[in-house]
DNA sequence: ATTTACTTACGAAGATTTTCGTAGTATTGT
DNA sequence: ACAATACTACGAAAATCTTCGTAAGTAAAT
């Protein structure tokens, strides 16, 4: 049983922005998604709407054209992209060591005491896991 | 008493690969540079070249031109670029949650039982160090 | 001395990313 | 009906990134 679904290309800076809208959005308006990004950047309509149909081509985002005003929605489950990302990065600037990138994550700026004792619950959660 | 040098850019993926090399090698030349960039991915010696004088500009490395064969160095150390890059991703891609990256991070690859005991001894140092 | 090899500088092509304007079509309001 | 508004498609400019070739100078080898 294999899946057949294409991985999609990493997400630029300006691709991110949108998929996070539309995580925290769920399957969206080019004008709802317009609409907060131009909230944090003036920025054209068409400069969303262009950002998006580029997106469909990567197959970043799935588009719903049933209505006139399509709706978009990501491909991928935010976590499946957290996932990616943090992959690359730890393979291109961490040489595979997920206890560096946590040095950086944490030096990175200050993390509350609250924090770090989830990050110990993670642990505890994957020792678990593998035995 | 304040820091004059100027913060760099973000690397391009190229520039990382320079950089990753410069931080293994310590300061070398282009040729120097250019033979491990090439032996994994099979580039010209002028890529290596320009990039470097690219990154120069950028002030991601420094240039020592006392010699005809120029040295380069990586203008600020491995850790110090690693909290740039986990600390970008952190916030463009995790809502600033470094228990969200780690996630991401453990998921991407297997991580061994050695790793986790190693993060959770940093986990132990850093909650002593704030108390 | 002259050829060969090495090194930097740099223009420029090609690819990608980001942004916007214009055109065309559909829908809504008066 | 007609004007105003909303929406998509898309070309294209500007910026950035990546790569390479050529030119020009310097050092080494014969």
């Amino acid at each position: 049983m294999s899946n057949a679904t294409p991985v999609p290309a990493r997400p630029t800076d300006a691709e991110l922005e949108i998929l996070n809208v539309l995580w925290t959005r769920g399957p969206s308006t080019v004008r709802d998604v317009h609409a907060e990004i131009n909230a944090r950047k003036p920025t054209q309509y068409t400069t969303v709407l262009k950002t998006l149909q580029i997106m469909t081509g990567k197959l970043l985002v799935e588009r719903d054209e049933d209505q006139r005003a399509h709706i978009y929605a990501a491909a991928r489950p935010r976590e499946w992209t957290q996932r990616q990302l943090a992959g690359d990065l730890l393979t291109r600037a961490f040489g595979g060591s997920a206890r560096s990138l946590l040095v950086g994550a944490l030096s990175a700026r200050k993390t509350s005491p609250e924090e770090l004792a989830e990050i110990r619950q993670l642990l505890d959660v994957y020792e678990k896991e593998n035995q």
